[in-house]
DNA sequence: TTCACTCTACTACCTGAGTAGTTGGCGCCG
DNA sequence: CGGCGCCAACTACTCAGGTAGTAGAGTGAA
């Protein structure tokens, strides 16, 4: 259940598109990371070694395989975020988000409008539980 | 002038402590990242690799060197972050601090106390520019 | 039946990061 | 002067990620 820290750049772009997708086979997948031009073989090779390492998993359609993610996106980002604070940022969360708007990523407006939806959503919950 | 988009770990710790010190012979750097229990020699590779690549540079003191970062740790940081963002979040950095929210490594009231902050260095820049 | 096609399985490489032993030069302490 | 110790250079290896060709099996068409 615990998400991998490490995931190569194929690797998270090809869980990405299974999350989207759900389940589908190689050719799907290769299609959707089209723009890098791999062969059809290294997204099938790579799946296969994801799979050994239970990131994802397949199951059989006539002679195709079907693949789908085995790990919670939400678990991934908490991972690879988490991550790059602790290597970067010395563990506070903050001081990343004080990075993106001292280097103008996110304006102090867009910040505010995001504060007010989480909020919002925060208050709903509360209100009205389950 | 331009940070590289791929750190390891190890080459970032270093990057880190040479960042700290300004300037550094191995035996230092080695010393501060002891924690990790490697070999003398593993940093002083790791610090000439790093070299040919131009990520620090050295000045000989004696029969020892003085290592220095020759990359802004600024830039690093954008270019770590921005690659973070672009591979999970669509290039969206809000969706990354909606993340951490979410995920409740931040919470909102530690989020408004750095906003005003914020806020408050801008002010201070823009009424006294310079 | 046979042939072409489509997939997966296997095999093979390359590269960068990380890790560390061994070597050889050079200065210092007796 | 001679050995000891320090330090950079060189060499060597492992591992994971990425990339792809080739082989082999099953399927559908002619």
């Amino acid at each position: 259940m615990k998400g991998p820290k490490n995931l190569g750049d194929l690797q998270l772009a090809i869980l990405r598109a299974l999350w989207e997708r759900g389940e589908a086979p190689v050719a799907t997948v290769h299609e959707d990371l089209s723009e890098r031009g791999l062969a059809l073989t290294t997204i099938a090779t790579m799946l296969r070694k994801m799979e050994e390492k239970g990131l994802v998993s397949h199951r059989e359609q006539g002679r195709q395989f079907l693949y789908r993610a085995e790990v919670d996106p939400e678990l991934v980002q908490k991972n690879l975020v988490g991550d790059l604070v602790t290597r970067l940022f010395d563990g506070d969360p903050l001081a990343l988000i004080n990075h993106l708007l001292r280097a103008g990523e996110v304006e102090l407006d867009e910040l505010d409008d995001l504060r007010r939806a989480v909020a919002n959503a925060e208050q709903k919950r509360t209100r009205r539980p389950k």
